[in-house]
DNA sequence: ATCGTACTACGAAGATCATCGAACTTCGAT
DNA sequence: ATCGAAGTTCGATGATCTTCGTAGTACGAT
Protein backbone atom coordinates (compact mmCIF):
# COMPACT_ATOMS: atom_id res chain seq x y z
CA UNK A 1 0.00 0.00 0.00
CA UNK A 2 1.34 3.49 -0.70
CA UNK A 3 1.25 6.24 1.15
CA UNK A 4 1.94 9.65 -0.22
CA UNK A 5 1.67 13.11 1.37
CA UNK A 6 -0.55 16.30 -0.66
CA UNK A 7 1.13 19.26 -1.01
CA UNK A 8 0.52 21.97 1.55
CA UNK A 9 2.09 25.11 2.83
CA UNK A 10 4.69 25.19 5.68
CA UNK A 11 3.23 26.53 8.90
CA UNK A 12 5.06 30.37 8.38
CA UNK A 13 3.45 30.11 4.69
CA UNK A 14 -0.02 29.73 6.57
CA UNK A 15 -2.40 33.35 6.19
CA UNK A 16 -5.23 34.02 8.63
CA UNK A 17 -7.23 35.52 5.36
CA UNK A 18 -6.89 32.02 3.79
CA UNK A 19 -7.78 30.11 7.21
CA UNK A 20 -10.51 32.26 7.57
CA UNK A 21 -12.00 32.29 4.28
CA UNK A 22 -11.45 28.71 4.28
CA UNK A 23 -13.18 28.27 7.55
CA UNK A 24 -16.65 30.81 6.56
CA UNK A 25 -18.17 28.04 4.48
CA UNK A 26 -20.85 25.78 5.36
CA UNK A 27 -20.17 23.02 3.90
CA UNK A 28 -15.85 23.54 4.64
CA UNK A 29 -17.10 23.87 8.31
CA UNK A 30 -18.97 20.41 8.28
CA UNK A 31 -15.61 18.68 6.84
CA UNK A 32 -14.04 20.91 9.92
CA UNK A 33 -15.97 19.78 12.01
CA UNK A 34 -16.21 16.16 10.76
CA UNK A 35 -12.73 16.22 11.18
CA UNK A 36 -12.43 17.17 14.56
CA UNK A 37 -14.15 14.21 15.91
CA UNK A 38 -11.48 11.85 14.20
CA UNK A 39 -8.13 12.62 15.55
CA UNK A 40 -6.67 9.44 13.30
CA UNK A 41 -8.38 11.04 9.97
CA UNK A 42 -11.11 10.25 7.68
CA UNK A 43 -11.29 9.62 3.92
CA UNK A 44 -12.83 11.82 2.35
CA UNK A 45 -15.90 9.89 0.96
CA UNK A 46 -17.25 9.00 4.41
CA UNK A 47 -17.75 12.21 4.99
CA UNK A 48 -21.80 13.74 5.14
CA UNK A 49 -21.98 16.12 2.48
CA UNK A 50 -25.08 17.46 0.51
CA UNK A 51 -22.76 18.25 -2.25
CA UNK A 52 -21.57 15.93 -5.13
CA UNK A 53 -18.00 14.15 -5.16
CA UNK A 54 -16.04 16.39 -6.95
CA UNK A 55 -17.41 19.61 -5.18
CA UNK A 56 -16.07 18.04 -2.06
CA UNK A 57 -12.90 17.63 -3.87
CA UNK A 58 -12.81 21.63 -4.14
CA UNK A 59 -13.26 22.00 -0.68
CA UNK A 60 -11.01 19.47 0.74
CA UNK A 61 -8.13 21.23 -1.48
CA UNK A 62 -9.24 24.45 -0.53
CA UNK A 63 -8.77 23.58 3.10
CA UNK A 64 -5.59 21.97 2.11
CA UNK A 65 -4.36 24.51 0.46
CA UNK A 66 -5.03 27.02 3.26
CA UNK A 67 -3.61 24.91 5.71
CA UNK A 68 -6.37 23.75 7.62
CA UNK A 69 -5.80 20.14 7.07
CA UNK A 70 -3.28 17.37 5.84
CA UNK A 71 -4.01 14.89 2.94
CA UNK A 72 -2.27 11.59 2.34
CA UNK A 73 -2.88 8.87 0.05
CA UNK A 74 -3.66 5.19 1.39
CA UNK A 75 -4.19 3.30 -1.58
CA UNK A 76 -6.92 4.84 -3.81
CA UNK A 77 -8.04 6.24 -0.46
CA UNK A 78 -7.42 10.03 0.60
CA UNK A 79 -7.08 10.47 4.50
CA UNK A 80 -7.37 13.74 5.97
CA UNK A 81 -6.59 15.45 9.13
CA UNK A 82 -6.79 18.82 11.03
CA UNK A 83 -3.62 20.13 11.55
CA UNK A 84 -4.42 20.79 15.05
CA UNK A 85 -0.93 22.02 16.04
CA UNK A 86 0.27 24.05 13.42
CA UNK A 87 -2.98 26.09 14.18
CA UNK A 88 -2.82 26.06 17.62
CA UNK A 89 0.58 27.57 17.50
CA UNK A 90 -0.27 30.26 14.91
CA UNK A 91 -3.64 31.06 16.30
CA UNK A 92 -4.32 29.90 19.83
CA UNK A 93 -7.84 29.20 20.78
CA UNK A 94 -9.23 29.94 17.35
CA UNK A 95 -9.56 26.02 16.74
CA UNK A 96 -11.18 25.69 20.00
CA UNK A 97 -13.24 28.86 19.54
CA UNK A 98 -14.92 27.49 16.51
CA UNK A 99 -15.51 24.02 17.57
CA UNK A 100 -17.44 24.81 20.69
CA UNK A 101 -19.93 26.98 18.74
CA UNK A 102 -23.52 25.82 19.16
CA UNK A 103 -24.57 24.14 15.53
CA UNK B 1 -25.63 65.60 20.40
CA UNK B 2 -27.75 62.37 19.53
CA UNK B 3 -26.76 58.93 20.03
CA UNK B 4 -28.59 55.98 18.91
CA UNK B 5 -27.27 52.47 18.45
CA UNK B 6 -28.05 50.42 14.99
CA UNK B 7 -29.57 46.98 14.76
CA UNK B 8 -27.72 43.98 15.03
CA UNK B 9 -28.21 40.65 15.83
CA UNK B 10 -28.49 39.48 19.46
CA UNK B 11 -25.87 37.40 21.09
CA UNK B 12 -28.12 34.21 20.54
CA UNK B 13 -28.80 35.57 16.92
CA UNK B 14 -25.17 34.71 15.73
CA UNK B 15 -23.99 32.12 13.69
CA UNK B 16 -20.15 31.01 13.75
CA UNK B 17 -20.74 30.85 9.43
CA UNK B 18 -21.67 34.56 9.47
CA UNK B 19 -18.82 35.54 11.70
CA UNK B 20 -16.40 33.43 9.71
CA UNK B 21 -17.11 34.65 6.27
CA UNK B 22 -16.82 38.54 7.60
CA UNK B 23 -13.66 38.06 9.35
CA UNK B 24 -12.51 36.04 6.24
CA UNK B 25 -12.17 39.20 4.07
CA UNK B 26 -8.69 41.24 4.27
CA UNK B 27 -10.37 45.08 4.40
CA UNK B 28 -12.46 43.41 6.97
CA UNK B 29 -9.61 42.26 8.82
CA UNK B 30 -7.91 45.53 8.93
CA UNK B 31 -11.40 47.06 10.12
CA UNK B 32 -11.13 44.51 12.78
CA UNK B 33 -7.29 44.89 13.89
CA UNK B 34 -7.86 48.67 13.82
CA UNK B 35 -10.98 48.34 16.58
CA UNK B 36 -8.89 45.43 18.66
CA UNK B 37 -6.32 48.50 19.47
CA UNK B 38 -9.33 51.01 20.20
CA UNK B 39 -11.18 49.92 22.87
CA UNK B 40 -13.28 52.56 23.17
CA UNK B 41 -14.22 52.61 19.67
CA UNK B 42 -13.45 54.49 16.48
CA UNK B 43 -15.03 56.27 13.67
CA UNK B 44 -15.68 54.43 10.49
CA UNK B 45 -13.49 57.54 8.49
CA UNK B 46 -10.87 57.32 10.75
CA UNK B 47 -9.90 53.48 9.96
CA UNK B 48 -6.85 53.74 6.74
CA UNK B 49 -8.58 51.49 4.26
CA UNK B 50 -7.67 51.14 0.83
CA UNK B 51 -10.97 51.55 -0.36
CA UNK B 52 -13.87 54.24 -1.12
CA UNK B 53 -16.36 55.25 1.72
CA UNK B 54 -18.99 53.47 0.07
CA UNK B 55 -17.05 50.23 0.22
CA UNK B 56 -16.47 50.68 3.81
CA UNK B 57 -19.61 51.29 4.60
CA UNK B 58 -20.79 47.67 2.85
CA UNK B 59 -18.06 45.89 5.24
CA UNK B 60 -18.99 47.76 8.22
CA UNK B 61 -22.44 46.99 7.63
CA UNK B 62 -21.42 43.41 7.06
CA UNK B 63 -19.50 43.11 10.29
CA UNK B 64 -22.41 44.51 12.33
CA UNK B 65 -25.06 42.27 10.84
CA UNK B 66 -22.73 39.28 11.71
CA UNK B 67 -22.63 40.19 14.99
CA UNK B 68 -18.72 41.27 15.10
CA UNK B 69 -19.42 44.94 16.32
CA UNK B 70 -21.54 47.41 17.25
CA UNK B 71 -22.19 50.54 16.02
CA UNK B 72 -23.81 53.91 17.05
CA UNK B 73 -24.33 57.33 16.20
CA UNK B 74 -22.59 59.85 17.22
CA UNK B 75 -23.69 63.35 15.73
CA UNK B 76 -22.84 62.56 12.06
CA UNK B 77 -19.92 60.06 12.92
CA UNK B 78 -20.59 56.60 13.41
CA UNK B 79 -18.65 54.83 16.37
CA UNK B 80 -17.78 50.99 15.79
CA UNK B 81 -16.58 49.06 19.01
CA UNK B 82 -15.75 44.59 18.29
CA UNK B 83 -18.27 42.93 20.36
CA UNK B 84 -15.74 41.20 22.78
CA UNK B 85 -17.83 39.63 25.13
CA UNK B 86 -20.35 38.56 22.87
CA UNK B 87 -17.60 36.66 20.30
CA UNK B 88 -15.98 35.49 23.85
CA UNK B 89 -18.44 33.94 25.05
CA UNK B 90 -19.62 32.19 21.91
CA UNK B 91 -16.29 31.51 20.38
CA UNK B 92 -14.06 31.06 23.25
CA UNK B 93 -10.57 32.04 21.59
CA UNK B 94 -11.59 32.85 18.45
CA UNK B 95 -10.68 36.51 18.93
CA UNK B 96 -7.62 36.21 20.70
CA UNK B 97 -6.24 33.34 17.92
CA UNK B 98 -7.10 35.59 15.06
CA UNK B 99 -5.28 38.87 16.75
CA UNK B 100 -2.34 37.34 17.67
CA UNK B 101 -1.62 35.90 14.44
CA UNK B 102 1.66 37.06 12.43
CA UNK B 103 0.39 40.49 9.87
C1' DA C 1 -5.02 -7.64 -18.15
C1' DT C 2 -9.29 -6.05 -16.93
C1' DC C 3 -12.55 -4.17 -13.67
C1' DG C 4 -14.38 -1.37 -9.97
C1' DT C 5 -13.46 2.02 -6.56
C1' DA C 6 -11.90 6.44 -4.89
C1' DC C 7 -10.87 10.45 -6.09
C1' DT C 8 -9.16 14.55 -9.05
C1' DA C 9 -8.93 17.96 -13.00
C1' DC C 10 -11.30 20.60 -16.32
C1' DG C 11 -14.72 23.50 -18.25
C1' DA C 12 -19.15 25.66 -17.86
C1' DA C 13 -23.15 27.74 -15.54
C1' DG C 14 -25.15 30.36 -12.08
C1' DA C 15 -24.75 32.69 -7.77
C1' DT C 16 -22.54 35.68 -4.69
C1' DC C 17 -19.37 39.38 -3.66
C1' DA C 18 -16.32 43.62 -3.68
C1' DT C 19 -16.01 47.81 -5.70
C1' DC C 20 -17.28 52.14 -7.43
C1' DG C 21 -19.77 56.66 -8.48
C1' DA C 22 -23.79 59.27 -7.91
C1' DA C 23 -27.58 60.66 -5.31
C1' DC C 24 -29.44 61.18 -0.74
C1' DT C 25 -29.81 61.83 4.53
C1' DT C 26 -28.54 63.65 8.86
C1' DC C 27 -26.42 66.53 11.77
C1' DG C 28 -23.60 70.59 13.52
C1' DA C 29 -21.92 75.10 12.47
C1' DT C 30 -22.15 79.57 10.39
C1' DA D 1 -31.76 78.76 6.34
C1' DT D 2 -27.81 77.38 4.19
C1' DC D 3 -23.53 74.95 3.98
C1' DG D 4 -20.24 71.33 4.62
C1' DA D 5 -18.91 67.06 6.67
C1' DA D 6 -19.84 62.14 7.64
C1' DG D 7 -21.83 58.47 6.20
C1' DT D 8 -25.43 55.59 3.75
C1' DT D 9 -28.12 53.52 -0.06
C1' DC D 10 -28.71 52.22 -4.81
C1' DG D 11 -27.59 50.24 -9.17
C1' DA D 12 -24.10 48.59 -12.14
C1' DT D 13 -19.87 46.12 -13.28
C1' DG D 14 -16.44 42.88 -13.01
C1' DA D 15 -14.32 39.46 -10.25
C1' DT D 16 -14.56 35.47 -7.50
C1' DC D 17 -16.76 31.27 -5.92
C1' DT D 18 -19.78 27.19 -5.60
C1' DT D 19 -21.60 23.69 -8.05
C1' DC D 20 -22.03 20.19 -11.38
C1' DG D 21 -21.12 16.66 -15.05
C1' DT D 22 -17.76 14.49 -17.71
C1' DA D 23 -13.49 12.62 -18.45
C1' DG D 24 -9.46 11.04 -16.58
C1' DT D 25 -5.88 8.93 -13.16
C1' DA D 26 -4.26 5.72 -9.67
C1' DC D 27 -4.70 1.86 -7.16
C1' DG D 28 -6.23 -2.87 -5.42
C1' DA D 29 -8.64 -6.99 -6.50
C1' DT D 30 -10.15 -10.58 -9.56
Amino acid sequence: MTRKALPQPERDEIRVESVLQALGEPVRLQIIRALADAPEGIACGEIELPVTASTRAHHLRILREAGVLSTHTEGTRRISTLRREDLETLYPGLLTGILTAPR
